[in-house]
DNA sequence: CGAGAATTAGACTGATGGTCTAATTTTAAA
DNA sequence: TTTAAAATTAGACCATCAGTCTAATTCTCG
């Protein structure tokens, strides 16, 4: 006990010390940071080697970031970034589930153009599926991303592109499950594919998409 | 140099001698593997607490096994064995695509009943997607489940069930990935769904199956 | 009984992520 | 300019990890 009157009083949290870094000593540890994610994955990335790389010491490290997970998240967030500034885009409101559909495609074609441009992005955005420690990472972007999603499929079912016969959550995992595998499949084949074939494969699965989220037939 | 003339002529791999010893010895190091594994996934699972949970050395436990993916992939084979047996029934071959469907959404619901009863089998079932280090555990028992889906897809495309438009790797990979998801969906909302409910949402997520996989309308 | 093989014990290694204290540098008030 | 407090950094240290290695023990069978 004793006269103490302090507790602590002006620290910040670590993530606010690092945000408050300017762009370069951010870049300083992030970028060393996502290369070792990128190339180990969150589980098998070495913290030791990223600090050695970026030329930081435990101590310091560890005044900008919580732990392990907590560097991941904002490497993971950064890519964030970079991914929604490379599709901003004002797109018009769909009237008609045709409308509706064309406009997913086109996000899509986009997205995958964004993921071919910058290899790390597409590694950190497949590497989303991690154990449980990157996954308790991810919580907070992942579900800004969950958001969209289910933001999407009520726009789809308020024109009546979407069917409406099964609970949100379900709907949308499924969906997003179906959208990561295609992803995955196109990522890993994509050597072997010709550039009408990528097309025509992509309009295909894009179809199964429809078929799956599509009102059934009998209404 | 120097005369040698015996190069380890006799000693069979660690694995042979792991499944040369009795059920009850193998229980007793796959056991607690099992629920180590079940416990904390591959990536988290610690090799030191399952031989101390097992009362082996760590001598006794490197000669049954190479290393903690070797004994990860001991652990499935027999929980896959478990499913196998419980699910080992002669099916008629199908002649419709309606019987087809049938027969699919039977196999489904097997597997579901099994899994709901084993819950360590279903926690094993969905680790399937770890890290790499499990991943490569698997590439043997996963190759023997994509083989049969692979021959699923080939019965019911024979039967005019299955769209036979798309890749065979990339319809059975995005089916895969939707079974999953499903999979997962229901075991997370299992609790707060009433009996009736849960049927008719399985099978409403069949027929989502049956939408994407069908052949396209236009033929 | 005894030799050679099969099996087991557990100390040891080089990593890992994370903690902690002491030193240094920066800041700002006097 | 001096000085005390705060912000920042360095790196030793910890428990734990998977995996290796040698020496001891137990088993087998001639």
């Amino acid at each position: 006990m004793g006269t103490n009157g302090k507790q602590a009083v002006r620290t910040g949290t670590p993530r606010e010390r690092l945000e408050a870094l300017s762009p370069e000593r951010q870049s300083k540890l992030l970028d060393p940071a996502e290369a070792e994610f990128v190339a180990h994955g969150f589980e098998h990335a070495s913290l030791n080697r990223i600090l050695v790389a970026a030329g930081m010491s435990k101590g310091q490290g560890y005044y900008y970031f919580n732990d392990k997970a907590d560097l991941y998240r904002a490497v993971i967030e950064r890519g964030l970034r970079r991914l929604t500034e490379a599709m901003a885009v004002n797109r018009a409101t769909p009237g008609t589930a045709d409308e509706f559909w064309a406009q997913v495609a086109e996000v899509f074609a986009r997205i995958a153009v964004v993921l071919h441009r910058d290899e790390a992005l597409a590694m950190l955005a497949r590497g989303i599926y991690e154990g449980p420690g990157a996954q308790a990472a991810l919580v907070e972007p992942l579900g800004r991303i969950r958001k969209q999603l289910d933001q999407l499929i009520l726009l789809g079912q308020s024109v009546g592109a979407v069917r409406t016969d099964l609970p949100q959550s379900l709907l949308a995992e499924v969906l997003f499950g179906v959208a990561r595998e295609i992803d995955r499949w196109f990522a890993a084949h994509w050597p072997e594919l010709g550039e009408e074939e990528a097309l025509r494969l992509n309009e295909k699965a894009i179809e199964m998409i429809v078929a799956m989220a599509s009102p059934p037939a009998s209404d």
